[in-house]
DNA sequence: CACTTTATCAACACAGTGTCGAGTTTGTCA
DNA sequence: TGACAAACTCGACACTGTGTTGATAAAGTG
């Protein structure tokens, strides 16, 4: 399991000068996605910001999007890293797992805001990163699905909804608030307020008014 | 208030072969919007759509958002008008109000499914489009704060997170729910099970599981 | 029937995309 | 060490879409 520390989705291997400008080019994205939107960018803006010119952007990349992409897919493995440190409390304390592991996604998509949010852009024009967030976003559904079953099962947690619609709705709550507090638009929460506020929302929904006990 | 039944957005009058044109237009639009996505449509297959050259299109709308724009103008005001009508339950059933209420959103928004998902789409590219939906957010959001409070005050709902936060967040589901839903997104909730779905969760975020009664 | 308003479009200038083919540099191993 | 291939680079092209200009026709109005 000895992964590289960044994903490289299937590109071949390339090393020295070649590495050196695939980095500058990523580096290029995110710098100028801090100024403007993702379609404000043009192949050529990031070219000259790696130093090339543009038809050697696309001996390292097909697409800005393809880009993004390789920004994204750090992004989610660094939270999913976060979210699966909180994994051990599951069973101790449900409740403090699950706030735990939802901060660790708004703090990382928080420190990556302008990514987080450009490839929500993306994910409407470009069918690649679409595909890249279907799984990630089916894993999380699982995940939580599984989270309220068991729940329940221990009879902590009351029937009712299907838990994956539960999850589902959920999980499209946490999108949302991230998204909307994270690209400025209004209303929308205080940074520092949303893990709080979706926590409880989550609690109520699977527990219904009868918070869970720590063991 | 003989306001005219599709709101005009402030454009100066207009009249004969002009309005039809400008109908045709958004027509258009609308149905290419079965097709494609917003991206993928260009200002020349509105224009041949319409029966007019492209310098024509310029004529009647600044953009392809701006079609767009008088698109969701009219479909809100229908949502706001279905929702206005359940209103008078507040008092009486707060439970069924709330139902009805987001029905009524649903179901115009499942009925201008593609005139939703494009705006969602637009949100992100344009301005105009952004400034739209801000001010109709925030009558969403004040108008659930303050049912919220309602709630509380008259001892049915207990106290808890700030109610416009609750509101905030809710309001971001109910968006994300939707969006994933009709653009086809995976995974999603059924068509079917949205308005059960997200009214559970609303109900116990708001009344933590004491359901409130109605009189 | 002058004259303004409304409506129309061919032609242009531009910005961005993606590709082709010809070049240079770098590493390898005979 | 020098031949060869792989990795890398970019000028120039073809193409798609945008937005504007300026000339023109048709309709409505005093």
């Amino acid at each position: 399991m000895a992964a590289p520390s960044v994903p490289t989705r299937g590109r071949r291997v390339k090393r020295a000068s070649g590495d050196e400008r695939e980095a500058a080019i990523r580096e290029t994205l995110e710098e100028l996605l801090a100024e403007r939107r993702l379609h404000e960018i043009s192949i050529d803006d990031l070219a000259k910001g790696a130093g090339i010119s543009r038809p050697t952007f696309y001996f390292y990349f097909p697409s800005k999007e393809a880009v993004l992409l390789s920004l994204l897919d750090e992004m989610v493995s660094i939270a999913d890293a976060g979210s699966d440190a909180a994994q051990a409390l599951i069973e101790q304390d449900p409740a403090r797992y699950l706030r735990d592991a939802l901060a660790a996604y708004v703090t990382v998509f928080g420190m990556h805001r302008n990514v987080a949010v450009a490839g929500n852009e993306a994910a409407v024009t470009s069918p690649e990163v679409r595909e890249l967030w279907e799984p990630v976003r089916e894993r999380w559904v699982s995940a939580a699905t599984s989270a309220i079953e068991a729940e329940r099962e221990r009879g902590a947690a009351p029937q009712g909804m299907p838990a994956r619609e539960l999850a589902i709705a959920l999980l499209n709550m946490n999108e949302g608030v991230i998204q909307t507090t994270f690209s400025g638009m209004q209303p929308a929460l205080d940074e520092e307020r949303i893990v709080e506020v979706i926590t409880h929302i989550w609690l109520s929904a699977v527990y219904g008014g009868n918070p869970p006990t720590a063991t």
